[in-house]
RNA sequence: GGGCGGCUAGCUCAGUUGGUUAGAGCGCACGGUUCACAUCCGUGAGGUCCGGGGUUCGAGCCCCUGGCCGCCCA
């Protein structure tokens, strides 16, 4: 066909999504039943806005479309409500990188100027990914959208930091943290990525000093990994029933370098089995040294500066790098003979998530929230089942960490974010210390206006936890807070479990005495193709934009649900992506077949169940039975978060039984005058309403061709009714249909064995045994003949016994409870045949072998009776095939010797 | 150190209350210009479901055990 063209996603797309918005089909209120039923709603795990979306995205952006388009049409009112997170540490970097490239670094601008790069950074990105999102298809409230720095949410933040202040839940602790002195912050254990690192482990002598610090001539090995960390030291520690040291305990050892005392203290917690037994202490710079110090009552010496260079407490080493202090120290060891020796070691060493700086614990003065009263709610929220968290498996993730949970750091060394609302009088005998959600223009104690509020900024995830209620009104008592919380469902990646849902469970409980959503969904990874994980510096981010121009939005979507399994990281590769839009386009041709093979009044009524006329032929009654059985699985399967068998469901239908085997025997009936277009019609739309949560475009565009002269329908197919099941499975039509399937196939195959030249068309004869129906076959015969690949004409039906010897020498094959008989001229081949035939008894008796030995044994008796009997009929199946074969056997071997 | 996931066709992966002949897409081989579609249609080859043990009438699926890969928490 000449003017034939391919489906085209580009056109369609851009028109169908501004329909949609147009017309106000995103938001809650024009869908029906609202204020009537329970809306269901899902708030979007905000996109960090520090560059456009990756197809990690693509993912949570498909799966929670297709849970919202399907409640929709389920008559739920649903709200999704989209936004943007400002992204603290990784927004920062970005824009101090991009700084960078113009040689100005932060503090050249300052503050204020810095956060306004910062705000046009965010607004250019913001855009690019709410064009992103559109480009996907989401069908979000984009009134209600909302970026985790507008004023609203700003008020959110302080509030709820307000509210756990004066209840007394956040605190200034003087702590060991982890210190990433490229990004200039402190963070949180879950912000540190631990990762093995080669370094090496240097063994070195601690002098015994006597009162005057002269050596005693005794020594203590020790071993590190951090060799600068020595001038921090302020002894060391052994563990109390350990013979080799316990003679030393208490007397004093003298610092190299700094010449510091320090002593040797007896601690529980020294591990006797690790290097020598014997622990150097760096209270300052060690949790566990910090621990041993506590208790000994030891001094904390930090000895190093903010910026990774050593301060004055390392004495001559004062600005040096820490890196370069450390390989001086050794130097210095060795000149003074204190070395033992040096080993390569291996240990896990924490890094910044972010920067992939290596971290440095420090000890630090920091604002922590006290977590466990928070968490306390939040597990049992989940183990009475009020949340219930999808895959399982992770339920018990989420409980490991909960109930090992530590205190919070919340404050980062930033600009950009929330800045925190704690305030401190500057009046010295005052110093009132107070958190307020407006800004204070006085001391609430003594009223003096000389105020400083705290430099530092929130963690972003104490913003993010309060997205689900931020985003509807809280703190206030708004509309949309009482009809759309608590939510429906969080879905997002298991990645964040901990970072983000965790608090978000914390803080809805806290807030607002509500789970803030009934369900957690988690999905996996996207990884980019070899299975790798998709980051910045590998280079193998794909921009959803350039996949959506190559393959079209739709046969994305459906390429990242399609086939995957919830919770499993999965590869996407350009296999599965070309494979979806083939499947597009199979839609699309689909549709130009209904369109050019049905009349406008059969099209007009598409919207109808579709349900076979009374006396319809065996492929309309087949169609509809297995139409019904598809509603109800892919019904099914949404409901319990089985996207992907979901999808794969209508995917498997809409192709191979409604496109091949149904559309063509629709031609076979529509040549004869005898095709029911307008079932054609009904059952085309139910598959494209059944589809249309995961392919929105091209069902929306297909559905509007197919009703458009319809009486009445809804404006869009977003907005049409899910199907129901017509009530019309018929196990009886399927069980025949599959019948005339084998014989079809058994057609194909003999023609395709023998060589048969697919244009030649031969005669054939369904032979019908005893027990069959032959007034059935009768009916099908011409259908049989005429499906793609059989090429048989004329097809006639006899019984088998009427036959006799006539059709021996044709080639033949059993099938479907008959046997079909080509009376091939030129063809026919003894030889050949009988190989053919001793093949088939061959593998027939091994099943019916099989089948015997199943139903002699115990399985007939102690299995359920209805598979039971399931092995009984395919076994009186197998046998008639048998028969049948071999009577084929025996004719032949007569053949053979005459 | 604790926990989780994966190991199924050449490749990427499905396989949800254990049901006996394990599937899909791609790839491969062979054949097709018929009136929706070559982004198509048909036929076919290809699997010890990581190894070992166990439970069961029956195990890819459940239990125990070992291996390799990946991840999370410490």
């Amino acid at each position: 066909m000449g003017d034939y063209a391919p489906y085209n996603p580009g056109d369609t797309e851009a028109k169908w999504y501004d329909f949609w918005v147009e017309r106000g089909l995103f938001k809650p209120e024009n869908h029906k039943n609202f204020g009537t039923r329970a809306p269901f709603v899902v708030t979007m795990p905000p996109p960090n806005v520090t560059g456009g979306l990756h197809n990690g995205h693509t993912l949570f952006v498909t799966l929670e479309d297709i849970m919202v388009r399907w409640h929709r049409m389920l008559g739920d009112p649903s709200l999704w409500l989209p936004g943007r997170d400002h992204a603290g540490i990784a927004g920062q970097l970005v824009v101090e990188r991009d700084l960078r490239t113009r040689g100005i670094s932060r503090h050249d601008l300052g503050r204020e100027k810095f956060l306004e790069q910062m705000w046009e950074w965010m607004e250019t990105y913001g855009l690019h990914i709410q064009l992103q999102l559109r480009k996907l298809g989401a069908s979000s409230d984009w009134s209600r959208d909302m970026f985790t720095m507008d004023p609203h949410h700003v008020r959110a933040v302080r509030t709820a930091f307000v509210r756990l202040f004066d209840k007394g839940l956040v605190y200034r602790g003087l702590r060991i943290a982890n210190w990433c002195k490229d990004c200039a912050t402190v963070l949180s254990d879950l912000e540190v990525e631990h990762k093995e690192t080669k370094g090496s482990l240097t063994y070195f002598n601690y002098p015994v000093v006597d009162d005057a610090n002269q050596p005693t001539g005794d020594v203590v090995p020790v071993a590190t990994t951090r060799p600068e960390t020595i001038l921090g030291d302020v002894g060391v520690a052994v563990h109390p029933e350990d013979p080799r040291y316990r003679h030393l305990i208490g007397q004093a050892v003298l610092v190299p370098h700094v010449r510091r005392r320090g002593v040797i203290v007896a601690d529980d917690a020294v591990d006797r089995a690790f290097g020598t037994g014997a622990v150097k202490l760096t209270p300052a710079h060690d949790p566990v040294d910090y621990e041993i110090a506590k208790r000994h009552d030891l001094p904390f010496i930090t000895v190093m500066n903010l910026d990774g260079t050593m301060n004055a407490e390392a004495g001559s080493y004062e600005g040096v790098s820490s890196a370069q202090a450390r390989k001086s120290m050794v130097a210095e060891l060795g000149a003074s003979g204190q070395l033992i020796r040096q080993e390569e070691y291996t240990h896990a060493v924490g890094h910044c998530q972010r920067s992939g700086t290596v971290l440095e614990p420090m000890l630090l003065d920091q604002w922590y929230l006290r977590i466990k009263p928070l968490a306390e709610p939040a597990i049992a929220a989940v183990r009475s089942g009020e949340i219930q968290i999808i895959p399982d498996r992770f339920t018990r993730v989420y409980f490991n960490w909960m109930e090992n949970i530590r205190d919070w750091p919340i404050s980062r060394q930033l600009w950009w974010g929330h800045r925190i609302p704690v305030y401190t009088c500057e009046r010295e005998d005052c110093a009132h210390v107070w958190a307020s959600v407006d800004e204070p223009d006085r001391c609430p104690s003594c009223g003096t206006i000389a105020l400083r509020q705290d430099p530092d900024v929130l963690d972003t995830w104490f913003s993010s936890g309060l997205w689900p209620f931020s985003t509807l009104g809280w703190p206030d008592d708004t509309d949309d807070l009482r009809h759309f919380y608590p939510t429906s469902v969080m879905e997002t990646g298991y990645d964040i479990l901990f970072f983000w849902v965790a608090r978000m469970i914390m803080f809805g409980l806290e807030f607002t005495g509500k789970a803030p959503f009934h369900t957690v969904y988690l999905h996996g990874l996207v990884k980019a193709e070899g299975g790798q994980k998709m980051s910045k510096t590998k280079g193998n981010v794909q921009d959803p934009l350039d996949l959506i121009e190559q393959y079209g939005t739709d046969a994305l979507r459906l390429a990242v649900t399609i086939g995957n399994a919830p919770g499993n990281d999965f590869t996407l590769t350009p296999g599965s992506l070309e494979a979806k839009r083939d499947f597009v386009n199979k839609l699309w041709n689909l549709g130009r077949f209904v369109q050019a093979n049905t009349t406008a009044a059969e099209r007009g009524d598409a919207l109808e169940r579709a349900r076979p006329l009374p006396g319809a032929p065996l492929a309309d009654r087949w169609i509809c039975s297995r139409l019904d059985q598809v509603i109800q699985d892919t019904t099914r399967l949404l409901g319990d978060f089985n996207f992907g068998e979901a999808g794969r469901a209508v995917y498997d239908f809409a192709w191979d039984e409604l496109a091949d085997w149904y559309v063509e025997s629709f031609k076979v009936a529509a040549r004869a005058g005898e095709a029911d277009g307008s079932l054609l019609a009904r059952v085309y739309e139910k598959v494209l309403r059944l589809l249309h949560p995961l392919a929105p475009f091209a069902t929306e565009d297909l559905w509007q061709r197919l009703t458009a002269e319809a009486s009445y329908r809804p404006v869009a197919l977003m907005v049409a009714d899910w199907p129901e099941p017509a009530g019309v499975t018929d196990p009886e039509a399927e069980a025949r249909w599959a019948a005339v399937q084998a014989v079809v196939r058994a057609a194909r195959t003999l023609r395709t064995d023998y060589r048969i030249e697919p244009a030649r068309l031969v005669a054939a004869t369904i032979g019908v045994g005893n027990g069959q129906d032959r007034a059935f076959w009768e009916t099908q015969a011409a259908l049989i003949g005429a499906l793609p690949g059989s090429r048989l004409r004329p097809v006639e039906v006899r019984s088998l016994a009427e036959l006799g010897d006539v059709p021996t020498r044709s080639i033949a094959a059993v099938a479907g409870g008959v046997e079909l008989l080509v009376p091939a001229e030129g063809l026919f081949d003894v030889e050949a045949e009988s190989t053919r035939v001793g093949a088939e008894i061959a593998e027939v008796e091994v099943q019916v072998r099989r089948l015997e030995g199943l139903l002699g044994g115990e399985f007939a008796t102690k299995a359920p009776p209805d598979k039971v009997q399931g092995e009984r009929e395919r076994l009186a199946q197998q046998r008639q095939r048998l028969e049948a074969l071999e009577r084929r056997g025996e004719t032949l071997t007569r053949l053979r010797g005459a």
